[in-house]
DNA sequence: CTTGGTGCAAATCGTTTGCACCGTC
DNA sequence: GACGGTGCAAACGATTTGCACCAAG
């Protein structure tokens, strides 16, 4: 990720949090950093084992309380794939994956004729849509061939 | 529900069970009543508190062991809309939901097309896909009204 | 009579919270 | 200074598990 992108981030958060009375700390810093540079989709406790290596102060407590402050500040998305687990995705990605039940992988997608056809759905039950979460589970090629997708 | 259903569940339970060398139990028949009774989707919870009105001797741990039973023998399945919460729903409705974020209402859809488009996906990342979660979250037409819907 | 099932209570696991102290604004 | 933020440990809530006892095959 460029550092334009880190840049951008944080003055979004800068500005949400000025906004919102609320204060910048070095904490708030290195757990965006983290959950930046960890990419992707990542648990509180991926984030957390990150954020230990350069500041091995901060605590789960608040690595959790910034998660949600993130979503809050809209630069973060919680999602659920794993039962009991929240996984946070940066905002930018999508909300369609593909997820391999052998090795974990998460892939994303993308189609416009689906997201149509929601609309028309939603339309038809009178039904206002704000999100949705669309997940496909499933084998990858290199699960299927190592025969970890027994049943 | 008609009584021959719950004799079809009741007997597809039974070959499960016997088919995998497992007992028969009036634990495992109450709890699949009242999973069958309560229609539609349940917490394990939901189940324990119906089960115990016949059977006050029955404990959570009986609920959740066989739910997660039905669960393997196909008569149910598991997911999860709320965080931190397994619903359980009987096989036989969709994955697909149209959910409500003002009074909570589920209402289950189905669509052909969709489910063409994801095993097309799929397939083009050389997926094997065994099931799917499609959830559309929104308002409903009453708490549109209701101004439920703020934001 | 063997093996799986059950109830109970204790244990887990992810997450939240109460509290005294610390750092921004 | 005032008030929000933090770390720690204790609290939580859903689910799981160890164990001694019970019951289906």
């Amino acid at each position: 990720m460029a550092e334009e992108a880190y840049e951008d981030a944080r003055s979004r958060l800068a500005e949400y949090l000025s906004r919102h009375g609320l204060k910048q700390t070095r904490q708030r810093e290195a757990i965006l950093d983290a959950f930046l540079d960890a990419r992707g989709h990542v648990t509180s406790e991926d984030v957390y084992e990150r954020v230990r290596q350069d500041h091995p102060d901060i605590g789960t407590a608040t690595v959790y309380r910034t998660l949600k402050l993130l979503v809050d500040a809209g630069l973060a998305n919680a999602s659920t794939f794993r039962e009991g687990v929240t996984v946070y995705e940066s905002d930018t990605e999508h909300h369609d994956h593909l997820v391999c039940l052998g090795c974990g992988e998460i892939i994303e997608f993308e189609c416009p004729s689906i997201e149509a056809r929601q609309l028309e759905i939603a339309n038809e039950h009178g039904y206002r849509l704000t999100r949705h979460r669309h997940h496909l589970f499933g084998y990858c090629g290199k699960c299927q061939r190592q025969g970890l997708d027994s049943r």
